[in-house]
DNA sequence: CGATCCCTTAATAAAGTCATGTCAAAACTG
DNA sequence: CAGTTTTGACATGACTTTATTAAGGGATCG
């Protein structure tokens, strides 16, 4: 089901979409809104999340990219203020993600977290992904698929009623791919955007964590296997 | 004991990566090199931009450490240079690193930005995280020849609703057949396409894995062989 | 400053794939 | 039509990828 925002884009003609800069460096600001404005989006920005906030109201963004780091917390208070209104889709991007920033991201309903510096090309790659696919699946809060049921806003999970017990890094994954169910990710891909860019891990971690997820989730000796292995490629979950 | 095939494929697999060195330092230069030879990179380098330039489109690293900090604003001459060429990863080392040089950096498309003296360890684990990540941006997108039905996100073929169960290889070669109906493909060609240039294969393997797909697709006894054999050139897709 | 939980890694076992050789059948060639 | 080349069929062993398990090191929280 479209989103209003996506009828008012269809009505506003083609390629034109819409990014909202949210950022305190100007620097920043201006090297993002020249890349997007060179590959063809309309852009605005805004310094703070006040600014952030009625900008958004205003008009109508596509996609908002956010540094999550602002001042006192108000990236976060900002993100929660777009969730309230629609489930537009929020590109984090901040200076330097810890363990913590990172999870709580994508349970602030983030539909992607970059890390900078970043490589713009990505970046722009990234947005245009996004924006293809919103429409279909962006969910901003509860993840329900079948009787697994996932709230990263009381970070609880439970199957078949039954509360599920679960570490932060297998909380990430499985709401992760809960999120995203159907879609195949390489191990190198979960390790982007679960474990960020600065993680320099082994893929085979993982498999390991892959197999954690599955022993919380088989609460029954004949359950069927959420997540599926697509071998040569990764993993997705089955919805 | 291994055979000389796969000798030649853990040479050029992808277990070991070609890198680019560019700096004038000499010392800067060894101290690179043997670390990363010893970590199992294939190394080149080069003092001068010019020379690495030359190097860059003979050997195609697969990521280039730059000295930013070159004579005659040459590594940026060098770096704009690469870019026009290809997306191939960037790492810049630098002396000084101002917030005007990080952000000159990532304008330029830089990947990281490290400043010496550097930790060689973690320059290691830098390239490699950014090696992990480059090249899995490709976008894929739905291939649908009659009632066969391709999904490479998902990574799931269906026949007339029906799911497919394909190997790997099978599904990268029904994926580029019917994403390339009605044209020819020689065995070397589909060889060069989905086995990868540095498959030292026979090309009788490609008619055992046309064989193969064959099966799949003949659910029933009297459908259509869609993959048609052209003789003495090879084999097509008919959509 | 313990005690506990979590993460990563390595080592080994188990699946799953693939390449290859051989042989038969089919298709060209002259 | 006989010879030659190309393709199809199939069995099998080698190899690659994934699963599983356990141990050690770190982080975290009282």
């Amino acid at each position: 089901m479209p989103t209003l925002d996506q009828v008012e884009k269809v009505k506003q003609g083609k390629g034109s979409m819409t990014i909202l800069i949210v950022d305190d460096e100007i620097a920043i600001i201006e090297t993002l809104e020249n890349k997007f404005r060179k590959e063809g989006f309309n852009t605005f920005t805004a310094e703070t999340a006040e600014d952030g906030m009625r900008l958004f109201k205003r008009v109508k963004p596509n996609l908002v990219i956010l540094d999550i780091m602002l001042p006192n917390r108000s990236g976060h208070d900002f993100c929660k203020a777009v969730r309230r209104e629609n489930d537009t889709p929020i590109i984090f991007v901040s200076a330097r993600a810890s363990e913590e920033d990172r999870i709580m991201g994508l349970e602030m309903g983030a539909d992607d977290y970059v890390v900078k510096p970043f490589n713009m090309t990505e970046l722009v790659a990234r947005v245009r992904a996004i924006l293809r696919r919103s429409g279909n699946e962006t969910i901003q809060e509860l993840v329900e698929r079948g009787d697994l049921r996932i709230d990263p806003r009381t970070h609880e999970a439970t199957l078949d009623g039954k509360t599920l017990t679960l570490s932060p890094k297998e909380f990430a994954l499985l709401l992760f791919l809960a999120k995203n169910a159907g879609q195949v990710f390489s191990r190198e891909a979960l390790l982007d955007r679960i474990w960020g860019k600065d993680a320099y891990v082994t893929s085979r971690t993982v498999d390991v964590h892959v197999r954690w997820l599955r022993m919380r989730l088989a609460t029954t000796p004949d359950a069927v296997d959420r997540i599926q292995t697509v071998r040569g490629v990764g993993y997705k979950f089955i919805g």
